[in-house]
This record gives structure tokens, C-alpha cells and sequence, in this order.
DNA sequence: CGACTTGTTGATGTACATCAAGGTACGTGG
DNA sequence: CCACGTACCTTGATGTACATCAACAAGTCG
């Protein structure tokens, strides 16, 4: 991991959490907030463009995200890149190598970040002993299959046209749920060449398609600000289905 | 659902439990086993092309599955489908209609299938007195979303013969993890459009594509069974990196 | 009664025209 | 300088249409 040192100071202890305040995500109980504090081992500034965590290794750390943004992906060997999703403020990092032996993917930030660290070991004490905990554990891990998945139909059976306007508004909706998006205008960190990753495209055709929407002033993509014109045009394009239900947590 | 009834006769007590056969899990403790006794609410016989579960559709049962082949799809409203998955021996169906409030994804039988089934309820119990099937459960979830990755990662960059190249291998592979294949020969349950639903490609094009690999008599594909005369060259083809490391669940 | 046609169905094979997406090249613009 | 825009040509994948083949059921005849 080439990111600087963990900061001796915490800007968020736990009782401050960012991520709590998120409607998002449920509120903890109160020896639920004292183990998470022992859990924690500390925060983890990273740069833009800093690789988080590496397929094919193992990881001593899970992470949560506080802030910024960051993408998974993978790569074949010559070269070729597909993200796989993205990670905001929330997400959890690093998983796959506490339940594996080693990342099935990578992990890059896409602005600076900050990271709350755990050390991986304690993962099973928390499953022995807070079951709470465990199944959020759980359930963050099969959100992400949710949108793996959904995202498998989008590459696998959406035209260019229809998966660029599904892209842009999952990317919305999930900046909208952490307070990144608080209008129809938002501005995801992201290049063209990231959109064709993750659109399974080359750039130029991700160019190509970005226009058409532009033309038909669906969006507006100026300065690395997309802007959403018409969310209702865009959603029918995408063959949008409104089941966002299920994504916030439930209380059991 | 439409499947037969469950029926009043065990087929397999847990003590018997197929499953736990297979090398790939892991044994366990007395008290886990006698817990999963009362977990289990019985078995259910399914018919080939059945419909076990359905997207956007709670459902009050998980599955383990006993015996037989599945697989997971998403539709588009149009029509158009991606598979997902299969799903074999050993693999657990419906956890996110019990972590959401439904399934984000539906499950068709390949072949005549036993399940075990499992109230949902019970698996917050599960969760709060026995962290270790907690934690196995975890798992299951987190290789299903590695499996996703490595799909998406085909699909999005792989050309259609690396990519069927690909899809052939890991069927082979999860067929022999689960003892159906205990050759280089064996018998996916699968007609071409399922393929071809699973590779995102036209089913005339993959007839193409399996007709270019048997040309080059690299694998042989005649009345339902798959031969694959020449694994390495399948694997070239695919970029076949051999990380099958971490597919089994460690004792922690 | 068994063996041999015939019809039906679902899956597979292949040819051809078309089109969506790719790749290279060379712009512009902050 | 790096990201974005766009023109031109190429190619991989699609869709339609139709032929083939195996499996199975029904009907017919020796």
C-alpha cells in the first residue's frame, strides 16, 4: 500500500461517525459502539489515485470508507481493466481477504480518502460476539453481489446506449444516499476511461454514447460536473426498475 | 413455487447430510450439528425448469441445495436474460430475500433437484448463537460475489471465445469440486441458450464460438456432454490464472 | 407382439446481410 | 500535458432464415 501513515489524532471517533449519521445505515447499540471502539485501530489518509488494496494479496486490515471515493476492479493480464463497482462513504474494503486467502480484486481511490482501519483478526471475535454486528457484515457483503449482479445484466444484455444511462443513475442514486448528490447535479470523480471500464466499452464508443445523451439533453457533463437533465427520459432508457427497496438495512 | 411437496421422510438426516461429504467444507462441531438438525425444516423435491425463487418476491425459505443444478438470472422487462450463476451441491439459495426485503435475482432448476430447506426466521438465530455458521454463511456470500466478479470481468473484457473458454473451465471446475466430474468429461445440464445467456452473447454466435474450439479439437460437445480434450489450451485461451486458492472455506 | 415407418418437437448447425462497437488517428481545450 | 471530441475504417457480434439431427410418441404392418 503506497498511502500515508495512520494519523496519531482521529478526526471521527466512533462516537462521531460520519457513516452513522447516514439514514442509511441503522443506529448502533451501545456495547455495539463499545466494541466497535475497540475495533478500530485507527484512521488511514489516502491519496487520489492510491492503490488500496490489491488482487491476489492478503490484507492484515479491513476498511470502512469515511470519505472520498474509490472503484474495484479487475484486470486480465495484457492489460485489460473492468471496475467492477464503485466504493463510497460506507463501504466496506477488504473482505474477501479476511474470509480468503487474498483480494479477488483491487481497490483504487479516486480522490483522497479516509479510511477507518480494522485489523482483520479481531473480524472473528466481533462474529462471536456481537451477532449484530455480524449480520451487517453480512448484509453489506450481499449488497454488493446485489449490485454486481445487477450490473452483470447491464454489460451482459443492455445496449451501450441503455447501460451508460443505467450507470450514471446508480452512480446517482448511491451519492444521493450518502449526501454526494443533493440535486439532479452531482460530480462523480470520474474520467471517460473509467466509465468505459466500467461499462465493459472502449472509450471512444463511451464518448460516442456520453454525446448522444448529450444531444438529446438527457445530461450535461461539463468540468467533471455531470449533470442530470431528465431523470425520467434516462430511467427509460435504462429499463430503470424502481426496487430500490431493501437497500437500507433492516433492524432484523 | 411450483414444485412438489416436501416430503415426510428424510432423505438425508443431517447426520447423513451429503453435503458435509465433500471436502470443500468444513466439519462440524457437535453442537453445530445438533443446532442445524433444528434449523432444518425439511427437504424439497423440485422439477427440472422449475422456478425456485423469484426477483422482486420474498420468500419465507432458504435453500441449501442437496442434489442437482441450478441457476441464477436477472430479465430484463423486455425479455432479454443474463444468468447469473449456476448454483451446484453445497450452494445456499434465497439469503437476500432474508437480508433484503426481496430477491434481487430468480433461480430455475437444470436438473431434478433436492433442497434443504431452512426457515427464514431462524436465521437471526443462527446469527446470535453460532457465530461460526454466521460465519459460514458469510462466506458462501462472498464467493458468490467473487464468482460475479470474475463474470463481469469476462464479460466486460473477455472476447467471445476467451470468454467461452473461460465459462467452460469453471463449470469444469465447479463440477469437480462437488464430485460431477470426475474426468475431463461430464455433463452440464445446459442447451446452448443457456450458455449463451450466461456468456451475454446470441446463441448463434456461440454455436460459433464452441464450433471454432471443437474445430481446434479442443473440447467435444455431443448429446449433452462436454469433453475437454485439451485443458491448457482451454485455460491460454481464457487467461486461466490459477487462484482457485481461497475457494475453501477455512477453519478461521 | 415386436419392428419398422412417420410425425413432432426441441436443440443444434450454418449462411448471409446488417449493425453495433472497436481501433487508429488526429484534432481541441483547460 | 492529459482528458475529451470526432472522423474514418474495420471487425466482431447480431438477427433472420432455414436445414439438420436426436429423442420420443403414435400408428402401421409383417
Amino acid at each position: 500500500m503506497n498511502n500515508s501513515a495512520v494519523g496519531s489524532a482521529l478526526k471521527y471517533p466512533c462516537e462521531r461517525c460520519p457513516i452513522r449519521k447516514l439514514k442509511v445505515f441503522r443506529p448502533f447499540a451501545p456495547e455495539e459502539l463499545e466494541f466497535v471502539k475497540t475495533f478500530k485501530s485507527g484512521e488511514l489518509n489516502v491519496e487520489s489515485r492510491a492503490t488500496i488494496l490489491t488482487e491476489g494479496t492478503s490484507s492484515t486490515h479491513l476498511f470502512t470508507v469515511l470519505e472520498g471515493w474509490a472503484f474495484r476492479y479487475k484486470m486480465l493480464p495484457d492489460g485489460r481493466r473492468q471496475l467492477l463497482n464503485f466504493a463510497l462513504p460506507g463501504d466496506f474494503l477488504g473482505l474477501q481477504a479476511s474470509l480468503f486467502k487474498e483480494m479477488s480484486h483491487s481497490v483504487e481511490a479516486l480522490t483522497p480518502m479516509l479510511l477507518c482501519v480494522f485489523p482483520r483478526e479481531r473480524l472473528w471475535k466481533l462474529f462471536e460476539q456481537y451477532p449484530g454486528l455480524a449480520f451487517d457484515v453480512t448484509w453489506l457483503g450481499s449488497r454488493e453481489e446485489q449490485i454486481l449482479g445487477e450490473n452483470l445484466l447491464s454489460i451482459g444484455r443492455r445496449t451501450a446506449l441503455e447501460r451508460t444511462a443505467f450507470l450514471l443513475l446508480h452512480l446517482h442514486e448511491r451519492a444521493k444516499a450518502v449526501g454526494l448528490a443533493p440535486a439532479d447535479s452531482f460530480s462523480p470523480p470520474l474520467t471517460q476511461q473509467h466509465l468505459a471500464d466500467a461499462l465493459g466499452l472502449s472509450i471512444v464508443h463511451t464518448n460516442k454514447t456520453l454525446k448522444r445523451l448529450s444531444d438529446r439533453k438527457i445530461i450535461r457533463w461539463k468540468n467533471r460536473e455531470l449533470e442530470i437533465l431528465d431523470v425520467e427520459a434516462l430511467r427509460e432508457i435504462a429499463w430503470w426498475e424502481d426496487d430500490e427497496a431493501g437497500r437500507v438495512r433492516p433492524l432484523i
